[in-house]
DNA sequence: CAGGGGTTGGAAATCGATTTCTCACTGGCC
DNA sequence: GGCCAGTGAGAAATCGATTTCCAACCCCTG
């Protein structure tokens, strides 16, 4: 692999003066010319590691998501990346597999590599490693749920308001029993999804579930469910991947999803098609990330003022799950 | 940030110490001592920029997949990151979305960042800028895809054998105009499924259509397939995401999904969910990704075998979608 | 007791870029 | 014609680690 000095030697000048034709200043255009075909013939491309050392700058991001399989994540990704390849940076995609130590790890990374900056769905509330990375004056953006004890710029939607939207439409329709599969007590998601619910139903937690946001956790949450002494008749489902387990769920337990009333959140590309098709609560997704990685952009830019919460809107779309056909 | 340095001078020694301890070199215990309680004390991490400049060397992979919406390379990407992981490697997941440009794009920041290796599910079989990443030596992996004139190793499933697989099995079930939706002739996969399919069907490609592997090639696919003279009785349908298209295409035509005999590609988590439920050929995704991931180890860690292929079960998995029921 | 072999750890070179410092040269103006 | 400001480009320092080279010291043996 070539390097600026073969380049200079090729060129006849010196490494300042190749330096300083890739990096566009002042040079004659004699120079710059032997330069640019010296860097053309010698396939020269600079080592953005020495690069990197040198000017204790990165042009990377770090994208730390909770779980890869579930297409709200990649979704946001997708607006990430964008942004990011529009600003000139790369973004490390990490997988936390809603595992602490995991995010921790990558946390970590985003630390040791010294990246540009950081986007971060906190697998866990706790502030684990994020707080050194903060104190180490990295730029760091939370999506989706907040971390106590870390003011940050957090990009959200109403989650209570969007649960109790759904719980009240399910009302609306007539259900007298609904249930509420929420995500994990230590994510803010799932805590407001569950307040949203009971600000509609009262203080009445029989049929609050705390989940996992995983399949497993739809699933195991339904199964309890229908166990009840006096099982619910509908069910707000805390994100698309518990919805999956749910479904399994009522249809493993010899029983059809239209008996229940049903509302999940996210979007989900198939609610279309599953018998009867899915209402849901939409998330604005690549809107989210798109909007995560422009914070992040004016944070690296040296935008200074306090964090702050962009809480974008959601939106019920109403299919045949939610509907009340019998009496 | 601490450096080196600052160690160095709090625990009276020299940077070369420091890094012997570090490193597991040999130095005597009570230097060692010290050296640890300094690097506690100040918080010192190790610059990886720094390291990798002086040792020529990353702890990095680039894993560029086509599609990050698609959960087939979602889960593999898993397998990838497990693997890695234990290995002590981070990955670098780029997402192409199924555009050359975009993949020569991270194929080039795999060469510039120096990365360690690379897994490349390539979005063209044209050999782009692979070339000069395998010149400068780096190892590649390809997966699902061969691209064309590189030689390297490949993990994949015998998509020929795949389709044909499948057709056989609607032919058998009674079905007598089978169609097929595959994916770009620029990808081998989507020629190997088309390959396999006409080895059941015969030469007879009025019903073959060349999708991409997205969500719209399988809509306007499906869209095609129903504006014929003869419409088909029943579609192999190349990849999961199409398989969203095709359903989507049938509904709004008017049609149901129970009229076709269907089957897809790729693990679907809701398969089960939709009515009917979708027969699929399976593949076994996890997996793909691990064996990439262990071959690349393999390879950085010096082994020189001629790059081969690792050729993977796939199951076709029966559901209702592919069983004749009416006459 | 001298010399040789074996450790141990510090000084300095190194990786490949950027950037500061400095000097030479040009041109303009008096 | 001389002086000064301005500009262009090379030499060298720098970023923070690793690694080579070498000096110092210890121990053992003849």
């Amino acid at each position: 692999m070539a390097t600026i000095k073969d380049v200079a030697a090729d060129a006849g000048v010196s490494a300042a003066t190749v330096s300083r034709v890739l990096n566009g200043r002042e040079v004659s255009p004699e120079l710059a010319d032997r330069v640019r075909s010296s860097v053309d013939a010698l396939g020269y491309r600079p080592s953005r590691i020495a690069r990197s050392l040198r000017t204790r700058s990165t042009r990377v991001w770090g994208l730390i998501i909770s779980d890869i399989r579930n297409p709200f994540f990649t979704e946001m990704a997708r607006g990430v990346e964008d942004v990011a390849a529009k600003a000139g940076y790369s973004v490390v995609l990490c997988n936390a597999d809603q595992d602490p130590v995991k995010e921790a790890k990558y946390v970590d990374l985003v630390y040791d590599e010294q990246m540009a900056g950081c986007i971060i769905v906190p697998a866990d509330t706790e502030r684990s490693r994020i707080d050194a990375l903060v104190a180490a004056g990295t730029p760091v953006i939370a999506v989706d749920r907040e971390i106590q004890g870390v003011d940050l710029d957090l990009v959200r939607i109403d989650n209570r308001e969007a649960a109790a939207h759904a719980t009240r439409h399910l009302l609306q329709q007539g259900f007298t029993d609904v249930a509420c599969i929420t995500g994990p007590a230590t994510t803010s998601t799932g805590r407001d999804r569950a307040l949203g619910y009971i600000d509609e139903v009262g203080e009445d937690r029989s049929r609050l579930i705390w989940g996992d946001f995983k399949y497993e956790g739809g699933y195991e949450g339904m199964q309890a469910l229908l166990r009840l002494p006096d099982p619910p008749d509908a069910v707000v489902v805390g994100n698309n991947m518990m919805m999956i387990g749910v479904l399994n769920a009522i249809r493993d337990a010899g029983r059809s999803p239209e008996e229940f009333g049903l509302i999940g959140f996210d979007l989900l590309v198939w609610a279309d098609l599953t018998h009867p098709p899915l209402s849901t609560i939409g998330q604005p997704t690549y809107e989210i990330g798109r909007i995560a990685a422009e914070l992040l952009v004016e944070r690296i830019d040296g935008e200074t003022r306090p964090p702050h919460e962009v809480i974008l809107p959601s939106r019920l779309q109403v299919r045949d799950s939610s509907r009340r056909v019998s009496a």
